[in-house]
Parts: C-alpha cells; sequence; structure tokens
DNA sequence: CTGAAAGCGCTTACAG
DNA sequence: CTGAAAGCGCTTACAG
C-alpha cells in the first residue's frame, strides 16, 4: 500500500517526471507533449490511482489550496452555519478550509494565527477578537489574503463584511417605538467589538431620533466571561426588578436564549407584560412558546461574500477595500411587533 | 517580510542548518551540542520569530500533526459540539484538525477521505455514510488510524465510540411502558445505518420484554432526502391521525424538532394528550414549554474517548480493537415520565 | 517534443 | 561535538 509518486509513473510510462507533471497538470499542450503520450500517462495514472502529494505541491509552489476559518466558537449556532457555508462555497472551488474556535481570547487567536501561518494557508478569513490588530496587519503586510467577518476594526484597512448592526438594530427600535414602547431595555455584553458598540449605537441613535431620552438603568451589561449561572441571574434580576420596561431587546444570540430561561423561571408573561427581541435567529426563537421576534443575520449571504473576495484576492492580489455591511432581517413573531 | 528559514538562523549563527534542527527539536543533547551553542540558536531563533515550515517538516517526517474529521454537518447541533470536543482535545496534543461535512452522501465522503489523505492528515475521525467500508478499510490497511464515531459497520474490524443506542432505547421504553403507556409511536429515518437500527431494535425489543405486541403502523419513517416542507406534513399527519398513541418516541434529533414544530401547528397538548420524548438533547427540548424529555448523548465523553484512541494509536501503531458504547442519559423534564 | 537538474524547507543517518 | 549530504515528492526554468 506504499503511496505511489509521480516517479512510479515516470518510470511505467518510460518518460521523465517532468513529462508526467505537465500532462498531469493540464500543460501537455503548452509543453507541445504528443497527443498519444499524454493519454498514455493519464490513462496510467488514473489506473495506478495516482494522487499527487499536496504537501509536496504546497512546499514547491507555496499554496496549498487551503483556507484558514478562525470563528468564536465553532458549537455555536451563527459560527457552525457560517462554517458550513464557507465549506461549502470552498469546496465548490477545491480548497479545504481549517477552522478553529478563539472562545474570544485573544492569546488563542494569536496561536491560531500563527498556526495557520505555520501549515501555510492561502488566504484568512477571521472572526477577530480584541487586541488582534496587530497580528492581522502582519498577515497582510506578508500579503495573505483576509476577509475579517462579523466584526472589523475601525482604524484598520482591511476587508470587512458583516451584517448592518447599527441600521439593523436603529430600524428595529424605531419600529418598536412607532408601536408604542416607550421603556425598552436592552441586554448586551461587555466586548468592546465594533458589532456590539455598532448594536448598543443603533439603540441610543434610535431613542435620540424618537425623542426618548437614554437610561443607563435600562442598559444591563453581562461579562463575557461570566459563569453561566452567573449571567442567568444577572438577566433575571434585571428583567424582573429594576425600573418598569415594556420590551427588552438582546443584542445577542446567546443572551436572547438566556433570556427565555428566565423568563421561565420568573413566569413572565410575553408580550403582554413585557415585549422580547433578539438578535440573530434560532430554531428555538421559531419554536418558543410564544414564538420569538429576532433580528437575523444574512449567514449565507456574509460567507459566500467573504469567500468571493478571498478568492479574488488569492488570484488577482490584496485590495483590502471591500467592504459589506448587509441588510438584516427582521423576523417578526408573536413576542413582539 | 520574506519568512524565514531554518538556514537564516544557521548563517546568523555561523553554524550548520543541521545543527539549528538539533537545538530547535530538542535533540541538542542527544546530538551533545554545547549548552552554550545551544542557548544561542534558540535565543537567536526566539529572537527572529523563526517559526518552522510545516509543510516541509511534513514531507520530510511524513507526520502532519493534522487529524481528519468527518462530520454528517458541521451546522448540526451534535457534530458542532463534537467538533469543538475534538478541537479542543486536539489542541492539548498540538494536533490541528481538518473537518468536513458528509451531508450523509457516500460519494461526497469518499471524496473527502480521498482529500485528508492528499493531505497527508496523520489520523482520521469518521462519522461513516453507507456504503463507506471500502474506503475505510483502504485506510486502515494504508496503517492509518481510523476511529468511528456515531455508527460504525458490523463487519468491519475498526475502533468505534458511540453512545449505547440500543441500550438508552430500550430503558426509556421500558420506563414508558412501567409508567402505564401503551400506544408508543416512534418516528425515525431511513438511514440504514447501525445506529438507528440499534435505536429501532431498542424499541421493538422493549415492546416484546412488556409483551407489548410491535405494530408497524405505530412507526414512521421519513426518509433523509424528504424537504423540510415534506417531512413536517408526514410527522403532522403521523401526529394527527392513524391509530391512537399515547406516547411519541423521536429517534432523533432534527426529527425530534420537526415534532415540536407539529405540535405547535396542531395544538397537541403535550404531555395530557400525547407523551413526547426525543433522541439527543437540545437547548431547544430545555427550553419549550413543555419543556421535552430527552435522551442526551455524552458528547465530550464521545469526543474525548476518540481522540485518545487516535493519538494512542498514532504513538504505538494501530490495534482497531476499541469498541466503546458509552450509556446515554435519560433527562426527564416535562413532556413524558 | 522531452529530459536532466535545481530547489521548496525541512530531518536524519553518516562521517569525522 | 559538528558539518556535508541525501532525500521527502513535487514543479519549473533551462537546455537540447
Amino acid at each position: 500500500m506504499k503511496k505511489l509518486s509521480i516517479k512510479d509513473i515516470a518510470q511505467k510510462a518510460g518518460v521523465s517526471t517532468a513529462t508526467v507533471s505537465f500532462v498531469l497538470n493540464g500543460k501537455a499542450e503548452e509543453m507541445r507533449i504528443s497527443d498519444t503520450l499524454a493519454k498514455k500517462i493519464t490513462k496510467l495514472a488514473k489506473q495506478l490511482g495516482y494522487q499527487p502529494n499536496q504537501l509536496a505541491r504546497g512546499l514547491r509552489t507555496g499554496k496549498t489550496h487551503t483556507l484558514g476559518l478562525i470563528v468564536e466558537n465553532i458549537s455555536n449556532h451563527f459560527f457552525g452555519n457560517l462554517a458550513k457555508v464557507i465549506e461549502d462555497e470552498a469546496k465548490k472551488y477545491n480548497y479545504k478550509v481549517l477552522y478553529c474556535s478563539t472562545e474570544n481570547n485573544t492569546l488563542k487567536a494569536k496561536e491560531l494565527i500563527q498556526m495557520l501561518q505555520d501549515r501555510q494557508v492561502d488566504g484568512y478569513i477571521i472572526t477577530p477578537t480584541e487586541g488582534l490588530e496587530g497580528d492581522i496587519e502582519k498577515l497582510i503586510a506578508g500579503k495573505k489574503p483576509v476577509v475579517l467577518v462579523d466584526r472589523y476594526f475601525a482604524n484598520l484597512t482591511t476587508n470587512y463584511v458583516l451584517v448592518d448592526n447599527y441600521q439593523a438594530v436603529f430600524d428595529t427600535i424605531t419600529r418598536m417605538v412607532g408601536e408604542g414602547y416607550q421603556q425598552i431595555g436592552v441586554v448586551t455584553v461587555d466586548l468592546a467589538m465594533i458589532n456590539m458598540e455598532q448594536r448598543m449605537n443603533g439603540y441610543k441613535d434610535a431613542l435620540k431620533a424618537a425623542k426618548l431620552p437614554f437610561r443607563k438603568d435600562l442598559v444591563k451589561i453581562i461579562p463575557f466571561d461570566a459563569s453561566r449561572e452567573k449571567a442567568l441571574e444577572s438577566v433575571a434580576e434585571f428583567l424582573d426588578g429594576g425600573p418598569k420596561k415594556d420590551a427588552v431587546f438582546f443584542l445577542t444570540n446567546y443572551l436572547g436564549i438566556l433570556g427565555l430561561e428566565c423568563l421561565k423561571k420568573l413566569k413572565l408573561k410575553v408580550p403582554d407584560q413585557m415585549a422580547f427581541v433578539s438578535f440573530d435567529d434560532h430554531d428555538i426563537f421559531r419554536l418558543h412558546t410564544p414564538s420569538i421576534t429576532a433580528l437575523a443575520q444574512p449567514v449565507e449571504d456574509i460567507g459566500r461574500t467573504a469567500m468571493q473576495i478571498l478568492l479574488e484576492e488569492i488570484k488577482n492580489g490584496l485590495k483590502n477595500d471591500a467592504h459589506h455591511l448587509l441588510k438584516g432581517e427582521l423576523v417578526v413573531r408573536e413576542s413582539a411587533l
């Protein structure tokens, strides 16, 4: 079962390895290799089940046909779906994907980038963490195509593609105010990433546009590294006590789900006592009773667009000027609006 | 920004590349290289930020420190979690993971194995599809460590680790019968994979043990490739019409979720009109109203065990005799028991 | 039309 | 104690 190499094929065909390589890489014509010979070699290779060693090829050409995808957590619903889209898209163009999860840990993210570099991936799709600017700059300086997804750095010239967080939240809040909600609470996480900031800004600006005051006591910030129990407790406390709220907006996926758990515990009636909206859609929101109004991200579109940019740059060199803010979709269900 | 190689380090240190390689691979002592020199080289490498090219190393040593993980679908809850566990575990031992999804398509699975082979991965964790026996045999014949997860082939000598499907279902059904349920319906998928067969056998044997008849009209089989709408319709029809059922057991994750959607549409009262149990646990089941009794798989344990076996074989050679059937855990909630 | 040879960046017997 | 050299499996100028 020894893996056979180009040498074996060459020997059996009675030609040099160079000739075999040319034929197998579709350069037979270019190299003016006789048709008969080319056919013979192709047939032989197929017969013997020859498969080129990608490591050797990569070493020689500097191209590995492998992409690196760094997400926050592959087991998270949003990122799992994103990964799937990217995998499918990559497959179409004959690329493979190396995934990894940062868990929003900068150190881990740095290590992952290093690892992907060592493995010579041809391009990167990265969900950055705080403090990753330098590493990303270096990648770009090294002429490696990079596309950031889900978030980006305002002070860094990079490609990025994500949902238009600001507009999505702005529109939703505006609509809620239009429906008569006056005290809209918001639950968010303490990550200093631009996507969360923009969601928060969307909230603030929508209030301002509606001439409603921005009240700090209507904002609950949960630490990203809080334990599940601790986070649950904080959210429950916020929903149950504090100033009166006629609606709550959860600025991210997992907090919304946490919110649902609290509802159950507190026996809060949604939407009668309080309307409920979450960023990111999820099967849970659709199937919950009452079903939950959610701001869905265009995952497919994000993944596909990111891949397009990446492949384009791999082919034609870096540009770093692709900035895509894709439209979110408000899915109205029973819990609000 | 040219990547620097071992040659550059050697030059700057005024030694041969061999010496550098020895030092950097911790063989300084073994090769009796002077402590002073070793330290100098280590320091220099660190200073210059040298990172070995893994492609070259892989080509030379035949080891890539990369593992291949083939799952059904990375965006599926169970497999996403499994992937995360395996990623974390791999990281501990300094391995990277190449994931891919088969979507239960044999042709795709074959291609994926080929791709992973071309990339010279050191070992495989595979969720097999029907008809993959030959490919897996070849891998093993080629001395590559392979661990099957979630399912296996009865007629193939391989390592495998999965939940004890038979026992889990047998125990659950037995318990349900004990609680007085007499007409327990079951919804399953038409995949001829051993895991599904064993779940079905658990159901049949539990009925037999309880001296209840096995009735074909209490079994609904949904084609794996049915569209979402079609599947929904079939399940709804089964829940709503047909013979009277006092309980329904969904033999897999995604069918259980489909079942929940039907409940909503049909306005069925669970558990009053019908008890509801699903294989695989999920946030949805926990948060649903009523909350859903589910048979949870020990995902962490499955992932960890698979990795242990794989690493062991990578280190000490193939054995192919690890057979692990891990215990499932019945999580009793409001919908049944 | 085709072959001999260099080289990608490593590791590892072998020789001294 | 350390270096020169071969070789992993490819691709690609170069020469004829």
